[in-house]
DNA sequence: GAGTTTGAAACT
DNA sequence: CAGTTTCAAACTC
């Protein structure tokens, strides 16, 4: 497995770390798993079980030692550190092959070349995000993240990157850095992207070329909503056109070379963009590697993930700090609540960070559940759309479709003809909640969701909409393979959220009235003049008039507001045996207005390709991580627990 | 698809 | 550090 060594201890600032030959900070090297995780490249099938092709394969690039070991052996030799490492790596390094024979099988099934195998840059990133994950055992690193910049790209293979492991520190200014380094050629031989930013937040560690892993609790989850392989349809196939997660630029003026790329700014080499005079590409290293450096030496964080901290999956809301924006939003017109705002593109609720004006972008702001239920209506559309488009396509090879992209065309094309979402409906909701027609508009949602069930019921196929099944609908739809079926699935899931969601309001307009009150609830407040600090006026933000808001924490991709959606019940059928979550995803409250019914929790549903800011590195705090391995068990008092309790992991 | 709006990044 | 400009994405028509 990955032999992470510390060589040295201590902190340093990031930059004297990052030059070549400085003094360095603790220096990691997991030059050991980007060799074993090679083998994952190797080319493998689907036939056999996981296990039995990964080892095998793996076994070569491990010979210098033994990489089995009886449990004496293992009693002896291993330490709790150790032993929670390779669970942790065993349990990554499962995900990824799942994902892999997973996509394989979607590919067979849609008559597609299969994807390719897992990259050498991918095993490199697993292995940065090990090391990170030991530096904040070691280290005591709150909320660490791995981050991987400046690719090395020297020939042959040198060190093939930087992993900064920082996060919210128990002591100020303590930061532990390591530079890793991998046998890997520092770039693919198809020139696609040799730099990477990894987020090990809890939402998972978004691999360099597409695939994503993620902690063994929210793995679950993930396999449980969605097969792999399947994407839905996105929201907008322009500017945001996806592949394999990733958004394309359309750059003009930068070269590419700044942060206003999104591509350079998230650590990837331009691959299929509309950008002009790109500079950011293997071709144009030298020059990348110049403009990375200067504007590492303006902000050494530059290329850090913007969000940061918060629970894992909204389970643990109040046990851990929400995710945050870093520097925080300046919006001043979008009440923070269009996707301007980095905040709201990134699932979260502005912060005290923020210096954003008339924010609707708190917990418990009507605006912000309005515009929520807009973005759910349009996605049930949206994935209507999708579904529709997919079950007249016939199912043929498409040599265009090609692997490298994930075999996504038919997606795109689906999204692209989806049409606009209902602008003049929007408009109408908007204006209800300034005049505080929460009834009006409940009857209004009422009306466009039986549109929705009508429509669907007219469809040939549609079994109805019932209180318990979305669930089991989308697990059917799993196991059959099928696309419109999940986006059936889906759909119907979304709408019966929905309708919770609906009847929750209309409790609490019954309620108010109840209550002699009839004011619009959150709506008046925030609907205030304009040009008043938010956090002057925003009584819901202050922490002596409210709680601390319990960060709705939402998967990578999740439109905002959706983490409800997403948490709680447990997969119908758990595709990782071996990885069991320590403390399970039970039913996520996030916040009181977005919680799933108690006694009909709806299907979690996931929009991976929902844009979303780069790097994806939303929900956070960080997982504990508990894994059932043939290693001796992790006791408590291990390092995994320790680790844990002391906030240090990943 | 063109034009406008928006807010982050870059610059002064 | 504040104000201004540049930039590209989001959004509207």
């Amino acid at each position: 497995m990955v032999q992470t060594q510390r060589h040295g201890q201590g902190t340093g600032d990031r930059a004297a770390a990052m030059e070549p030959g400085g003094q360095g900070p603790p220096q990691y090297h997991a030059q050991a798993g980007a060799q074993a995780y090679a083998g994952i490249a190797n080319g493998m099938t689907a036939s056999a079980p996981l296990a039995q092709q990964a080892r095998p394969q793996m076994a070569p690039a491990y010979a210098a030692q033994p990489q089995y070991l009886t449990q004496q052996q293992m009693a002896q030799q291993i330490t709790p550190q150790e032993a929670s490492r390779r669970a942790l790596q065993a349990a990554l390094e499962q995900q990824l092959l799942q994902q892999h024979f997973a996509a394989q099988g979607a590919a067979a099934r849609a008559g597609v070349p299969p994807p390719a195998p897992p990259t050498q840059h991918q095993a490199a990133a697993l292995a940065a995000y090990l090391a990170a994950h030991q530096a904040s055992l070691q280290g005591g690193l709150q909320g660490a993240q791995a981050v991987a910049v400046t690719p090395g790209s020297q020939p042959g293979g040198g060190p093939l990157g930087q992993v900064y492991a920082g996060g919210a520190m128990p002591n100020p200014g303590s930061q532990a850095q390591m530079q890793f380094s991998a046998a890997a050629p520092a770039s693919r031989a198809d020139g696609a992207s040799g730099g990477f930013v990894m987020s090990a937040h809890g939402g998972g560690v978004q691999l360099p070329f597409g695939g994503r892993v993620f902690p063994p609790a929210q793995a679950a989850a993930q396999a449980a909503v969605r097969p792999p392989g399947v994407r839905p349809a996105r929201a907008r196939a322009s500017s945001a056109a996806l592949a394999g997660g990733k958004k394309h630029c359309n750059c003009k003026n930068s070269r590419c070379l700044k942060l206003y790329c999104e591509c350079f700014a998230s650590g990837r080499y331009c691959e299929g963009c509309n950008c002009v005079l790109c500079n950011n590409n293997k071709e144009s290293e030298a020059v990348r590697q110049a403009a990375v450096e200067a504007i590492l030496e303006r902000n050494p964080c530059a290329f850090r993930p913007k969000i940061q901290g918060g629970t894992d999956e909204g389970a643990n809301a109040a046990a851990g700090p929400a995710p945050r924006h870093n520097k925080g939003c300046n919006c001043k017109k979008s009440g923070c609540l269009k996707k301007y705002c980095e905040c709201f593109q990134a699932s979260i609720f502005c912060s005290d960070n923020c210096k954003c004006i008339d924010c609707k972008n708190f917990e418990g702001s009507d605006a912000r559940e309005v515009v929520m239920m807009s973005l759910m209506h349009e996605q049930a559309r949206h994935n209507s759309n999708a579904m529709q488009q997919a079950a007249k396509r016939p199912r043929v090879a498409d040599p265009l479709r090609s692997s490298a992209t994930g075999g996504e065309g038919g997606a795109a094309a689906a999204a692209a003809t989806v049409p606009r979402p209902r602008m003049m409906l929007n408009e109408t909701m908007r204006e209800m909640v300034k005049r505080g027609g929460l009834e009006e508009m409940c009857s209004l949602l009422m009306l466009v969701a039986q549109e929705e069930e009508q429509r669907l019921a007219s469809e040939p196929g549609y079994q109805g909409l019932s209180a318990d099944d979305g669930a089991a609908d989308i697990s059917e739809a799993q196991r059959s393979g099928g696309l419109s079926e999940l986006y059936e699935a889906q759909e119907r899931a979304v709408l019966q959220e929905y309708q919770s969601i609906l009847q929750k309001i209309l409790e609490r307009v019954n309620k108010k009235t109840a209550d002699g009150g009839d004011a619009p609830n959150g709506a008046a407040a925030d609907e205030r003049a304009p040009g008043e600090g938010q956090h002057a006026q925003e009584g819901a933000r202050d922490p002596a008039s409210q709680p601390a808001p319990a960060q709705a924490v939402v998967p990578p991709g999740v439109p905002p507001g959706f983490g409800a959606l997403l948490g709680g019940a447990p997969p119908a059928e758990d595709t990782t045996p071996a990885v069991r979550p320590l403390h399970g995803g039970g039913a996520t409250a996030v916040g009181q207005q977005w919680a799933p019914r108690a006694a009909a929790p709806a299907a979690r549903m996931s929009y991976p390709n929902w844009p979303s800011a780069s790097p994806p590195a939303p929900p956070p705090r960080a997982p504990e991580y508990h894994v059932s391995l043939p290693q001796p068990a992790l006791h408590t008092g291990g390092a995994l627990a320790a680790g844990a309790n002391a906030g240090g992991h990943l």
